[in-house]
DNA sequence: GCCGATGGTAAGTGCTAACTTACGGTAAGT
DNA sequence: ACTTACCGTAAGTTAGCACTTACCATCGGC
């Protein structure tokens, strides 16, 4: 969750969403230089996001399915939460008028 | 994305979760000075995830269901890429196995 | 009408982190 | 072996932002 608050950290997400890229197409596609690109992609690894494979010289990245799902479980947890509280106000609402 | 990116805004989001706070309230159980918790409700609600309404002199703050939609569809939409790059990759590994 | 409570805003400060340039290291091609 | 391509890491700088203190506005109560 963290990881995501970057902007240019969630552009190449974005990226890696299209399909596993290596470093240099990913700095090319990013307003930012290819180190910055390695920064950005160590803090997604850290975070379970994604994962890397060397090919040769290259380092082609891939988006993890794991760090997806587990953002999806607790933003579902938050949304009945949140569905549920808004129900109860909605009653507590109606109870007054 | 960009406004639960901070660790103290997770954590007023999440003491929303249980139910509408006031801001003092929410101050109580946040370890920074009120003011502090102002601005991140700023944020916030300029994000769509928090709205207010004023009781008295008391600004209550809740969890906005669209807020919370927006960021799973968004979500949603991402998983199921990777699923499907997922699922492709793991073709053409067995197809070169 | 005055005082206390509640909370938004302004100004200022410190720290984090995002970015750059520079360097080193490894693998492939010739 | 030498060169080239590709990438991670170190060091340094800078901009942003999270936080605090101080101040002001508003609403309710005595």
């Amino acid at each position: 969750m963290d990881a995501l608050g970057d902007p240019t950290r969630r552009h190449i997400f974005e990226l890696l969403r299209r399909g596993p890229r290596a470093v240099a197409a990913l700095a090319a596609d990013v307003p930012v230089s290819r180190p910055a690109v390695s920064q950005h992609l160590r803090v997604l690894e850290r975070a379970g996001l994604v994962s890397h494979r060397r090919e040769g010289t290259r380092h082609v990245y891939a988006v993890e399915a794991g760090g997806l799902d587990e953002i999806r479980t607790w933003l579902d947890g938050f949304w009945d939460d949140a569905l549920a509280r808004f129900a109860d106000a909605a009653n507590e609402e109606g109870r007054r008028q």
